[in-house]
DNA sequence: CTATATTTGCAATACCGTTGCAAATTATAA
DNA sequence: TTATAATTTGCAACGGTATTGCAAATATAG
């Protein structure tokens, strides 16, 4: 609560319910959520424009990242320190548990840099990684 | 042709006109498709629907595999040559020119091992890097 | 060629994300 | 604190996309 109360402030966000309410959904879940879990989780009814809004609104001030997925959602999840509004920095990895079907950021890990074919110039790099987390580890 | 006809009998599935179509579609891309690709690039008139179920018997049987991004859609590639049913291993990585918005598999070019924490087994790797591709480069 | 199994296309439906607008809430300035 | 301006919210409506059931069409097996 009072952590998501700094993280407004710190980004000059107006202070409402709703974002104090999904940033916590954010700290209490420690991993990445969509959409539906948002909406789903909440006690508070939040309407479900303002959620899109809400998520939008803190992807373009670098509070949370998108992370692709393979089944038509977004998932989202807290950036770490260093991202600003419209610059993300978010070069880590995003592990995907085929048991537990969590998404974890590996934020400690960083992708590595590749060398590309003459004349690519890469911009942004996302990394997926499948396979079974410490917690399903078989 | 002649290649799509010898992926489906390898496969044992039925040789339809839809399924020949759209690996033919594949081959000429080069690259990853989206289903709306498939259902605009199509000489002959295929139903959505039958797409969708195109799509989803191919990456089921191992001929095709989905590309996670980041805005609400899939897209699908061909696989090379180790996948199997139900068991991907495409460990190339695809880029997508944020110019000329093609998606490009860089078979080439090997993702790199990254070292997982402790505990974390991995299965599969995607890495998606965008930017420019050599035609667009600037 | 016939019988069976599979695939296709249509219609209907459900789901998801977006937009415009008025009401409510929050920030600002006196 | 209060009045005003700016922002945010929720509703309704819309458009696009994915899914399902079912009958007709097509492919496979014998």
């Amino acid at each position: 609560m009072e952590q998501a109360l700094q993280i407004l402030k710190r980004n000059k966000l107006s202070i409402t319910e709703s974002r104090q309410v999904i940033l916590d959904l954010f700290f209490e879940a420690g991993g990445a959520l969509a959409h539906a879990d948002i909406e789903s989780n909440s006690k508070v009814s939040i309407d479900r424009v303002t959620v899109y809004r809400t998520l939008q609104t803190f992807v373009e001030s670098g509070i949370i990242h998108q992370i692709p997925t393979t089944d038509n959602t977004i998932l989202y999840a807290l950036c770490k320190d260093k991202c600003e509004a419209g610059h993300h920095h978010d070069e880590h990895i995003h592990f995907i548990c085929i048991d537990c079907d969590k998404t974890i950021c590996l934020d400690e890990i960083i992708i590595p840099i590749v060398k590309l074919p003459k004349g690519y110039k890469s911009l942004q790099t996302e990394m997926v990684v499948k396979g079974f987390c410490d917690e399903c580890k078989n």
